[in-house]
DNA sequence: ACAGTAACCTGTTTGC
DNA sequence: TGCAAACAGGTTACTG
């Protein structure tokens, strides 16, 4: 499900079918999401997309005046029709193209759909969002300086997006675990070689992620059922009770902020 | 400003 | 087998 590489996936591959296109209607058949779908998303109709691209976890889709925002939430998904298809449980709204269809499925409703007439970045929800982690604004120096004096977990502080944007539960654990760096930890009390080598791990796995298509690409691409390939290249998450890759000491898995953690204690410090 | 928690939902898995 | 509890990839809002 939606990580920042299954977002990007999903940005880059509805792009083609909406860049260029006229957007003719806009059909919302259950505006319960996170926010009620506001009545103005259907400003777009009638206007002619010029850009798709991928901001936190947000699509951003902007037209000639205004811009529509997605987010797909804990469970949301988005789909290209190519023919018409009666709409299922949970299916939240359409957008229709003169030949295609963009279907959005969300059974938890924690995504949204909104409008925004300034920039997308300007709005409220992205506003004070921190550096994309594969930007070059997201650094060992920026990382460790916005760490002075944090007592909260170093998860906790990655998984922040006033920190940086991007990082989810998986590829948290994940990072962590290839830098060596215990979760619990606090994020002041760690060195910078320590937050280099952070940066570094942030970027590698979300970058390896996204050249795997995310996790689940199944949601957008045609559902055959089998889970993503990324899921295979993790070496920590969901891998609780079995053996370490490096050491061979078994994965514990621990609540750190209300969310599960996996992390080795011989690896991690 | 910071840290911790509750809350928003439904579907699937786990445990008794 | 059946049922209830626990849990799930995100984020905001509230509390102290």
């Amino acid at each position: 499900m939606p990580e920042l590489p299954e977002v990007e996936t999903t940005a880059r591959g509805i792009e083609p079918f909406l860049v260029g296109r006229d957007i003719q209607a806009i059909e919302v058949r259950d505006p319960r999401l996170r926010w009620p779908v506001p009545a103005n998303v259907q400003q777009a109709c009638g206007q002619k997309v010029a850009r798709v691209w991928r901001r936190a976890k947000y699509i951003l889709i902007d037209l000639e005046n205004g811009h529509l925002l997605i987010h797909l939430g804990m469970s949301g998904s988005i789909r290209v029709l190519t023919e018409p298809s009666q709409p299922g449980k949970h299916d939240h709204f359409d957008i229709l193209l003169e030949n295609h269809t963009i279907r959005f499925n969300d059974p938890r409703r924690f995504g949204a759909f909104l409008w925004s007439d300034s920039p997308a970045t300007s709005h409220p929800l992205l506003a004070s969002l921190g550096p994309e982690p594969l930007s070059d604004q997201f650094d060992t120096d920026y990382l460790y300086r916005r760490a002075r004096g944090r007592k909260l977990a170093v998860k906790n502080f990655i998984m922040d997006g006033r920190v940086v944007v991007g990082v989810g539960n998986i590829y948290a654990s994940e990072a962590l675990y290839m830098a060596g760096i215990h979760p619990s930890r606090a994020a002041g009390r760690i060195s910078a070689d320590r937050y280099t080598s952070l940066v570094n791990a942030i970027r590698d796995v979300l970058q390896r992620a996204i050249r795997h298509g995310g996790t689940s690409l199944r949601d957008f691409a045609g559902s055959d059922g089998t889970p993503g390939y990324f899921a295979q290249e993790l070496l920590v998450y969901g891998r609780a009770g079995q053996a370490c890759f490096q050491c061979s000491a078994d994965i514990r898995q621990k609540v750190i902020g209300q969310r599960s953690s996996f992390y080795c204690v011989n690896c991690q410090r």
